[in-house]
RNA sequence: GGCGGUGUAGCUCAGUUGGUUAGAGCACACGGUUCAUACCCGUGGCGUCACUGGUUCGAGUCCAGUCACCGCUACCA
């Protein structure tokens, strides 16, 4: 009963930097998504990666005395380990060292060669003679006369081609194209900041994009021109494709199927590589485009305050330490704004696990649970008869409709915060039946059956809307329900109806979900 | 320099097409409750909505200018 397909990306990493705070980031706001949209009931395909080829990634493998593979064998474990740590859920890791990478980018290229889109050429730049230095336009300096000047010495740089002969990708040509695209598709860029970046970038004009290096060879060479190997991004964005099946025989035509992504989720950093030049090699290719590219904001640390020890190095491992995969999980996706900067700190990573986690649903799951067991004898209590009106199922009833316009829309926090309200409303409704006092009195059984009973199936309900942000916890509550693999929900708006917790469930209460924290007794 | 963005309670932020006493969560104070992870519930204070001027019967919400901070302005990713 799939409702179709659906495929994200998270960048394809570097590999010389070991995963950090900003990497795990995307990585979980991607898994996410994906896990929403199992759940949601599409066939999801999640493709994340790492980008091995380049002379930085040479250079750095002869410094430690290997060969550049070797050195990429030894730093892709980091990050397989990372995302297991995270309970990532990706469909496919592409090294784009691998043969299949190395068919997908020949066969691109190949493709646009023919085409007639490439020629060969000189990158020229402004290079300074003094410094003997090639400077980006935006680095430079203007003297009195309006002349570009080498922002070191303050000379007059001049227009120079390096001397190296390139294949270059008429990107010139796609000016028009991207714009009238831009138009047309106004949800490609998101958010609307980083698309008036692009289209006013897109506006000053394209030069064209050199996509081939042959002064160094650790790269996938170009069948057209065996000197040539693919630049960097022109092999890595095709680490999409290959992703999704691209050129591989025995995954049949699920390429077709799969692209174009609903989304790539990338740092604000490269939005342009995936707004500009990569729907325009696309178009070339004739393509279909992305549907969307989101270029998230950037996870920022006041001073020392994230820090371990001294500085900086805080990496995702030290926190899962103190708070958990889950708890990780939702402090980033909950508390920044998908789109946004966002401050984090572990004051206020602390403050939103004893708020959100600790003490309303984790201590909501523990009083109702105890309640079960103190009650009904660890076992779930009939529904109330008539399908009374509660104002749990109010609440519940219209949940998954804000729910899943925030998750299209990948407004994390807003999400969490639905579901957070319903947590809360849950506890309130506890407070006002007063179960401990209907125990009391023999004649309101029923009345406790039910109030019970209702928060129960809210919770129930909970595990749901929260399984794709803490996957481990939303499991456990399930099992303490004796309900079955929660993984295995791809209806979730059928799932999430209310009443389908069946009675004499046996329950069970278990350790805290979210033990409370002190900040001042953190060790980090 | 050019283009774009942001500036609202101690903190993180919401504030639709301008309309009664400016909101939420957290934090803080006080009170209540006890099923629960010192938890939950209730009450409360707090804001010259960056600044100045303008349009309007009325502006956080529109216009102009000022200040502060930030992003983009292509071949390291």
């Amino acid at each position: 009963m799939s409702k179709g397909y659906y495929s994200i990306t998270t960048p394809i990493y570097y590999v010389n930097a070991a995963p950090h705070l900003g990497t795990a980031y995307t990585t979980v706001a991607a898994d996410t998504v994906a896990r929403y949209q199992r759940m949601n009931g599409y066939d999801v395909a999640f493709v994340t990666g790492t980008d091995e080829h380049g002379q930085k990634v040479a250079e750095t493998a002869e410094k430690h005395g290997m060969t550049p593979q070797a050195w990429c064998d030894s730093m892709v474990p980091a990050f397989k380990e990372c995302w297991d740590l995270l309970n990532i859920s990706y469909t496919d890791f592409v090294r784009t060292t691998e043969p299949r990478q190395h068919k997908t980018v020949q066969e691109f290229w190949q493709k646009l060669y023919d085409a007639g889109y490439l020629y060969k050429g000189q990158y020229e730049g402004w290079y300074c003679v003094h410094e003997e230095t090639y400077y980006a336009e935006s680095d430079l300096l203007k003297n009195d006369d309006g002349e570009f000047v080498c922002p070191d010495c303050k000379r007059p740089v001049r227009r120079m081609s390096s001397g190296e002969e390139n294949w270059f990708f008429k990107l010139s040509e796609f000016q028009e194209p991207l714009l009238e695209f831009y138009r047309t598709h106004p949800d490609f860029v998101r958010p609307e900041t980083r698309k008036n970046e692009i289209v006013s970038f897109v506006e000053r004009g394209l030069q064209d994009l050199s996509i081939s290096r042959s002064t160094f060879d650790w790269g996938i060479p170009l069948t057209f021109d065996e000197g040539h190997v693919a630049y960097v991004w022109a092999d890595a964005l095709l680490a999409y494709f290959t992703g999704l099946g691209f050129g591989q025989e025995e995954r049949g035509d699920e390429f077709e199927h799969r692209w174009p992504v609903q989304y790539h989720f990338v740092g604000k950093d490269i939005t342009r590589f995936h707004c500009v030049i990569w729907p325009a090699m696309l178009m070339a290719a004739g393509y279909p485009v992305a549907q969307t590219v989101f270029g998230h904001g950037f996870l920022l640390t006041k001073g020392e305050k994230m820090s371990k020890s001294k500085g900086n190095g805080v990496m995702p491992a030290d926190l899962v330490k103190i708070y958990g995969v889950d708890a990780y999980r939702y402090y980033f996706m909950s508390d920044v704004q998908f789109g946004h900067d966002g401050n984090i700190s572990i004051e206020r990573m602390t403050q939103v696990y004893n708020a959100d986690l600790a003490n309303t649903w984790g201590n909501l799951v523990s009083r109702v649970t105890n309640m079960t067991k103190k009650y009904f004898d660890s076992k779930v209590p009939a529904a109330p008869a008539a399908a009374a009106d509660n104002p749990l199922r109010a609440i519940s009833d219209e949940l998954y409709a804000v729910y899943d316009a925030c998750m299209g829309e990948v407004d994390f926090t807003g999400a969490a915060d639905a579901v957070q309200k319903l947590a809360g409303r849950v506890n309130l409704y506890v407070e006002e039946s007063a179960p401990w006092n209907l125990a009391k009195d023999p004649a309101k059984a029923d009345e406790l059956a039910s109030v019970i009973y209702n928060a129960l199936e809210a919770i129930r309900i909970i595990a749901l809307y929260m399984a794709p942000f803490m996957p481990v916890t939303s499991a456990e509550v399930w099992h303490r329900l004796s309900l079955g693999d929660i993984t295995a929900v791809d209806d979730i708006e059928a799932a999430t109806t209310w009443g389908q917790l069946p009675a004499g469930n046996a329950v069970s209460v278990g350790d805290p979900l979210f033990p409370r924290l002190d900040v001042n007794d953190l060790e980090l």
